[in-house]
DNA sequence: TTTGTATTGAAAATGAATATCAAAAGCATA
DNA sequence: TATGCTTTTGATATTCATTTTCAATACAAA
């Protein structure tokens, strides 16, 4: 699976005119090393810690790739951090953020995206992208 | 309606033990007759036009506060700055913006709001917010 | 008034993200 | 393999929204 993206990301990069380059080559085997919602700092400290190298920029830089590629998706949660999850094709994550923990649970509702669509044809509008985060306490939170 | 929300906003103050000031007073008296969806540099912009004395922290500080009495609501969309708009008890708005031309549509959906809580209540959440915006082109911007 | 504390505004600081630009690296070609 | 062109990189500076700092000011209770 990993190595499907990796191959999805290279012909991205193929198609685009893109080098091939170490730097990238490896924020890519770190990232897909992650799991869900990694802000570009915690990607960026992890990067350097093996790859001392690797600057701030290349990092953002790489990242907004990946986005543009469908390889990962932007998440904007309350902190003015921006966040990268792994994406996958016509696939999507909704969150419940607990306030008090930060923890970040992932859910799908199939009816809800159907509902979505129907607004937008409501309005006129083709959708290209929606987002839904539900915030609140944790069961652990609340005690 | 306004003076209702005036009142709500001194209570809260009051209990607070907040300090009724000049500045408060004009800031919520322009933030009422604007329009949704308002981000502070307007806001700010607009408050300077007629009380050139007013300054930026204090704009930010004085909408934090009417957040946190509940008389608004923080809104971020992908541009990173932060919009308020008019929250009334127990109503929600969500979001269709066009990325295209900017214009944001607002819809309530009950159904939507139902399956949120049940997938929150089957995570042991207990929601406090929840935000969610559909992209996309509107039926102008398509053309 | 007087006094204690909250609030303000100007300016500085912060922090995320982007731009700049010279040096380095990739890649096609000779 | 060497050459030359172009992309990419990384250090640094910059931008922009927001927050902090702090001395001066305003509020409200006594």
């Amino acid at each position: 699976m990993i190595l499907e993206k990796k191959k999805a990301f290279n012909s991205f990069a193929a198609e685009k005119g893109l080098r091939s380059t170490r730097q990238r080559d490896i924020i890519l085997d770190i990232f897909l090393s992650t799991h869900q919602h990694i802000s570009v700092e915690e990607l960026y400290l992890k990067i350097k810690s093996s790859n001392p190298g690797i600057g701030h920029a290349t990092v953002y830089r790489t990242l907004k790739l990946f986005a543009e590629s469908g390889l990962a998706r932007e998440i904007h949660l309350h902190d003015g951090q921006t966040r990268y999850e792994h994406a996958m094709e016509g696939e999507h994550h909704d969150h419940l953020v607990c306030t008090g923990c930060d923890t970040i649970i992932e859910f799908e509702d199939e009816t809800i995206e159907k509902l979505q669509r129907e607004i937008a044809s409501r309005h006129g509008f083709k959708i290209n992208n929606h987002k839904m985060e539900i915030y609140g306490l944790c069961s652990d939170c609340r005690k």
